[in-house]
DNA sequence: GATTAGGTTACCCGTTTGGGGGAGGACCGA
DNA sequence: TCGGTCCTCCCCCAAACGGGTAACCTAATC
């Protein structure tokens, strides 16, 4: 059956090139928008079963996008596409709910087992990307500065707090409550004695936590 | 008469998008290449009449390739193709004979301008880039921010937010008000692409400009 | 003289954050 | 069984933040 994809780019030379790279995919392009505005208002309008989306855009925000269509549609399925490898990126992909995300570096190849991956309602993640923004497989206990006793939650949300998540997403990243984040939040302060969360995610960085 | 083109960009996705992008235009693709050396190579074996190239790519720079093409071709129009607007980039260009720069943003109208230009024999630079970069080149080049241009006063916000200041605090350290700092903040996080001053500051931390 | 980039200040708006309180459940060692 | 730690959730509040608009000044450039 052909799905129905809508293209969110702000460079029409990318929006052309897909024409291209989906050829010969189950795909039919119902439409494409140029920013994050655009993208949503086309969502509702279009209903595509599919949604190929750019990161960075000069009208706004993808990720801003993103997290406004799966409010009102969170079963649809969007795949991000990037220019960017960047964790921050990724993770934040990852806590607002996207299927997937492709470089742009990627091959033809790639794109197309995202897309058909994501199209079908499963998730395109690799397991490469799953674990460098949960740190769940590797780095165990990397960081031997027993100086400050983190408990595993609270290594947990610095983490994403030093890839610069917000307390939401975080939230929805370890499937907690808004609250509770908050609560890891303000002892990971005091913890390691800063103010605020930004001093924080240097903190972990410096301390390559990350 | 039809002008020979040769594309050069890592990014099949890009490669595939000037197909479409250079219809109705007097010219024929006749030779991609993915990376510096390949560019080098397909200069001397294809004896393009044009050449358009992307300015960053994953196996070496293309501004390096230019200038090894421009050695042994001098009189090869060469338009370079970027997804930056980036003063130094354009410099540089400038420097070492480029035809013109066209952004990856640009629409199919000023590419096309740009290229028959170009292959007319003349310069594409327009009146604009050229002022952007007059003293560019005269001022010592900072470090590797190539990629970011942020201004001199950004910067400095950008260390003190790195460091874990409030925008009150940044005023006071600065010696200007609160709001000028919001606008600075505000600026910094667009140009490096984060939407909170705690990506921004990891952003800076891995970037060793803290 | 007009244009543009950079820096400056101000006000309004909605959201996020940090900090306070309280409270329940799970686990574990004393 | 008791205390302790950890994780969880909720409400309230003030401050900080991100975003938008608008305006003014300066210096450089054309």
């Amino acid at each position: 059956m052909t799905k129905r994809l809508l293209v969110v780019d702000d460079h029409e030379i990318i929006r052309l090139g897909l024409r291209l790279m989906l050829q010969g995919l189950d795909l039919q392009i119902v439409g494409e928008a140029t920013n994050a505005n655009e993208a949503v208002e086309a969502v509702t309008n279009l209903r595509p079963d599919l949604v190929l989306m750019d990161v960075r855009m000069d009208g706004g925000d993808g990720l801003n996008a993103l997290g406004r269509m799966k409010l009102d549609h969170p079963d649809l399925p969007i795949v991000l596409y990037s220019a960017y490898d960047n964790p921050t990126y990724i993770a934040r992909a990852v806590a607002l709910g996207a299927s997937g995300y492709v470089l742009k570096s990627a091959s033809r190849q790639r794109l197309h087992e995202a897309l058909t991956t994501a199209a079908s309602g499963e998730s395109a993640w690799t397991r490469e990307e799953l674990r460098r923004v949960t740190g769940a497989l590797a780095t165990p206990r990397l960081s031997q500065d027993i100086e400050v006793p983190l408990t595993q939650r609270e290594s947990e949300v610095l983490r994403q707090m030093a890839l610069g998540l917000t307390n939401k997403e975080i939230a929805k990243m370890l499937g907690i409550s808004y609250e509770t984040v908050k609560e890891h939040v303000q002892h990971i302060l005091r913890k390691i004695g800063v103010s605020d969360r930004t001093q924080a995610a240097v903190w972990a960085v410096r301390k390559n936590l990350v």
